[in-house]
RNA sequence: GGAGAGGUGGGUGAGUGGCUGAAACCACCGGUUUGCUAAACCGGCGUACUCCGAUUAGGGGUACCGAGGGUUCGAAUCCCUCCCUCUCCGCCA
């Protein structure tokens, strides 16, 4: 989220960034400034009601304490019509906040000004790439034919079990996955990041935090409450309402609609059955009660330290987390999704920063080269992508890709994306610190990049690293974690 | 799952209907004093929003004591619902 005050001194600015990236409609700057008057405006009406309320309140107190009662009577009675007047009021700046929180909630964030403006993936820019691709006196195989001829991973089993996308690593296969996760986690803990341990699954405030929520819902699988217990609790809930009162005031729509239920002709425990069915599934449909499984351990990581005041003298904060992450991926299809390229449930390791505003760009390259230093120490082949303004995404204000070298695919995969997010989740967040010397709180910018996601990085070892004879060697570094130096073929 | 206690500012913690945006202490900031540091003393110090002021300085107002409702002319304080934390018991990896 933009801080409204910056909307309203450079609406222009935001216009560019909203066409630069691609993300939202023309008019949303508009919208944005018009439902920050509006609401203003009834704020406005709100706070001088209020006022009013106060100051009556403040004569009434010393009559009625002298027991001066019919002296207080006419003040009393001003007060229940500014009360009247008052709940209108309320009802109207609800609304226009609400109204404005929406438009407030699609404006993407302000790409920097080093960033490459550009609409297609074509328009990312290269900064390095390895000079040297491997060479092979033979056929290089993709990884999905070494993995399963070596027994290493097992998707097929994967599918069964739970669907596509899902596979098991299997012995020498799961021991390389706990290796790297290993070997990732340590690189970092001598690049002095703190590593946790987060929570798999989050609420919808902290989707909204990190930015996931509310537009990129699709992406994240949710757990729900089964509708047949939501379901029972609202219906015995609504017949104890119903014993008590015969009828519900408030909200009026709930009356209504048991009424119209009645009026065909059933009786009142069909219609308050009715009524629950429906309050449930609506309920369940506004993702009331939903957790997420977390697409990235960014999203618990970041949102660690939301609503806190941090102190500057312990910034910058620098976390390591190994986590699996869970992506619907919803409509990709052929060889993008071949093997371990994409998958619904994936292992990373992410690193998160909490940094002061002055050097976030400073910790955006720490950032890429601490992530950069796993891919060379793993001996990949790798390029460096400047993400241009529309392929980055709707929160960051720069982003870096990593994309190693897939010798059996010929072609490069993205094992790696590396973004400054300025103050924009934080401030969705409510994430600050109190600057050195005191004064307000400021917000603090956060950043995160893989180091690294996992299957990727298998797909290009299992394929870069294959022999002639058809065995895999493990790179060096990571050897004295998978306890094997190479991967042969076993016989059956 | 059963029983009880509790959620107040950056922290500890007082506060049972108006004089409380909230004592006190700690932390922090400014100053005085002092070879230096420390101590002592004096002063300052919540957040968000909003209006006025020239987008300064500054001033006015509103809201916020876990969240949401209610009672009341008036609620941190009373009532209801929910969430969370802690203690004891039970169950359990």
């Amino acid at each position: 989220m933009l801080d409204a005050q910056f909307i309203r001194d450079n609406p222009g600015l935001v216009r560019k960034a909203i066409a630069d990236k691609n993300a939202g409609e023309a008019d949303l700057v508009d919208r944005a400034l018009e439902t920050d008057q509006q609401r203003r405006a009834s704020l406005t009406d709100l706070q001088t009601l209020q006022q009013q309320l106060n100051e009556a309140g403040k004569q009434i107190g010393p009559l009625m304490k002298e027991g001066k009662r019919d002296e207080a009577a006419p003040l009393i009675e001003q007060t229940t019509q500014l009360k009247e007047q008052l709940k209108e009021v309320e009802e109207t700046v609800r609304k226009r906040e609400e109204a404005f929180n929406a438009v407030m909630l699609e404006i993407p964030n302000i790409p920097h000004e080093s960033v490459p403006v550009g609409h297609s993936p074509e328009e990312n820019e290269v900064v390095f790439e390895w000079d040297e691709l491997p060479s092979f006196d033979f056929e290089p195989k993709p990884h999905w034919e070494l993995a399963t001829k070596h027994g290493l991973i097992d998707f097929e089993r994967g599918a069964k079990v739970t669907g596509a996308g899902f596979p098991f690593y299997i012995g020498k296969g799961a021991r390389l996955q706990r290796a790297l996760i290993q070997f990732f986690l340590d690189l970092a803990g001598e690049a002095g990041y703190t590593e946790m341990q987060p929570p798999l699954v989050i609420n919808e405030a902290s989707g909204i935090g990190t930015g996931q929520l509310p537009d990129k819902e699709g992406q994240m699988y949710m757990t729900e409450p089964k509708i047949e217990e939501l379901n029972n609790v609202l219906w015995r809930k609504l017949t104890e309402l119903y014993q008590e009162n015969e009828n519900i005031e408030e909200p009026k729509i709930i009356n209504t609609f048991v009424r119209d239920v009645m009026s065909e002709g059933h009786d009142l425990d069909v219609a308050l059955k009715a009524t629950a069915k429906v309050l449930a599934e609506q309920m369940i449909e506004e993702g009331l009660f939903a957790l997420y499984m977390i697409p990235t351990a960014e999203v618990p990581v970041t949102n660690f330290h939301r609503d806190e005041i941090l102190d500057a003298a312990d910034l910058p904060i620098k976390y390591a987390a190994y986590t699996p992450c869970f992506r619907r991926e919803a409509g990709s299809y052929g060889k993008d999704v071949r093997g371990l390229n994409r998958l619904h449930q994936f292992d990373k390791v992410e690193l998160v920063r909490f940094v002061h505003p002055d050097e976030s760009y400073d910790h955006l390259e720490q950032l890429r080269e601490d992530a950069e230093r796993a891919v060379q120490q793993l001996g990949l082949p790798y390029r460096r992508v400047l993400m241009c303004t529309g392929d980055m995404g709707f929160t960051q204000t720069k982003k870096y890709d990593l994309e190693v070298w897939s010798a059996g695919q010929g072609r490069w995969l993205e094992v790696s994306s590396i973004s400054n997010f300025e103050a924009f989740q934080a401030r969705r967040a409510n994430i600050r610190f109190r600057p050195e010397g005191g004064g307000k709180p400021q917000f603090v910018h956060t950043l995160n990049g893989s180091a690294l996601a996992l299957p990727r990085i298998v797909a290009a070892l299992l394929e870069n690293n294959q022999q002639a004879d058809g065995s895999i060697m493990i790179p060096e570094c990571l050897r004295r974690y998978t306890g094997f130096d190479r991967i042969t073929e076993v016989p059956g």
